[in-house]
DNA sequence: GTCTATACGATGATAGAC
DNA sequence: GTCTATCATCGTATAGAC
């Protein structure tokens, strides 16, 4: 569906706003200042800011589930498969970094049923991840691992780069990418002396520090 | 030096809506609501709603650094050593679960000054995990890795606990601390071939997806 | 579609009595 | 130390003219 030219500027002064000072220490007067008119003007495209919001929180998830599915499709291997799906996760989150940061720490501006919504989208996209390291585990490639816990860190670990990431800075996209990846694969791939030390702590007998 | 009753209580009501609700969408009514008190009343332990925000950023900083350094202090073999420092980061702040999620999500609440304090300690507890990081790829323990990008994603990845975790949950904090180490120390002592994956795709030749 | 004008509540903070 | 009362400002959102 065709979004005016004004509705898609106040969409991506939004993004830079929110993304800049956070969604509640934007005020709808910045976004029209922003926007080059006045903020009465705002609610003629969009019903309040909180549908501003939603929207941009919206179409960032869709489009990152799409894009990790779409090259998902291209590859069999399983290993290959999680590398794939760790590289496109960076890459979206690092190439439309804004976008991405705000769908990361502004849910707390949505209210219950478009909350649940957006955590809806969020858990099947997790979902992803967890049955890719599911499968890994049953054909004996990656060690036998908590998924759950695993797949909150490695999404965790990957999305914080649209939190720093700066696209003149030292490294590309790519080479944070294959950083990230390597670095998860050979986590999962881990040998027997690891798996022990955890057994043993996960049974009970800590030591600490 | 001793904290008045209620400067104690404002305080920890302060941390639970601040967890719960944001710092920004927190208003002094309702911490003084939480406390029993006038709201004018708050005023008269904080000179402002940033202060009270401040106060418990660096707190909280102070005592991570101290606790993490503190445990650091009894071993000596580079490998465990970042094993206690993964360990003690988890232990921390999952047991002080609150403070840590909001020293982590609303640095934005502070003017330019404070911020800059902050980022400062969070610079300096940084360094002691890039140090770590560093010593072990001297030593030839770990592989030669990006020691910055590294040390973000490990911290963030264990940070990230704080968002989710729940004391009466299916793990204890020793069990996540657990997992969460030998992930990360598997995943920097990775074999030659993974290595070489780094660098082909480091020096430029990506393949993608 | 965009404007001006405005309703209306909430906010952080202060003054001064007790 | 805590109270009541109040200020000044800013927030989201609406009404209605153009």
């Amino acid at each position: 569906m065709p979004v005016t030219k004004m509705k898609a500027t106040i969409r991506s002064v939004a993004i830079d706003l929110f993304y800049r000072k956070g969604y509640f220490a934007t005020s709808i007067s910045d976004i029209a200042r922003g926007s080059g008119i006045q903020k009465a003007s705002i609610y003629y495209h969009y019903v309040s800011k909180e549908e501003l919001l939603f929207s941009i929180l919206e179409s960032t998830m869709d489009d990152l589930t799409d894009y990790v599915r779409e090259n998902l499709n291209r590859v069999r291997d399983v290993e290959e498969r999680l590398r794939v799906a760790v590289r496109s996760h960076v890459r979206f989150h690092l190439t439309r970094q804004r976008e991405n940061f705000i769908a990361n720490s502004e849910l707390r501006g949505l209210s219950e049923p478009n909350y649940r919504a957006i955590v809806r989208m969020r858990d099947a996209y997790e979902g992803i991840f967890q049955d890719l390291i599911r499968q890994g585990i049953d054909d004996g490639v990656f060690a036998v691992v908590d998924v759950k816990i695993l797949s909150y860190a490695i999404l965790t670990l990957c999305t914080a780069g649209a939190s720093w990431f700066k696209p003149e800075g030292r490294l590309s996209v790519d080479e944070i990418a294959a950083i990230y990846e390597n670095f998860i694969v050979s986590g999962l791939k881990r040998e027997d002396e690891t798996i022990s030390t955890l057994s043993r702590a996960a049974s009970g007998g800590i030591f600490f520090p």
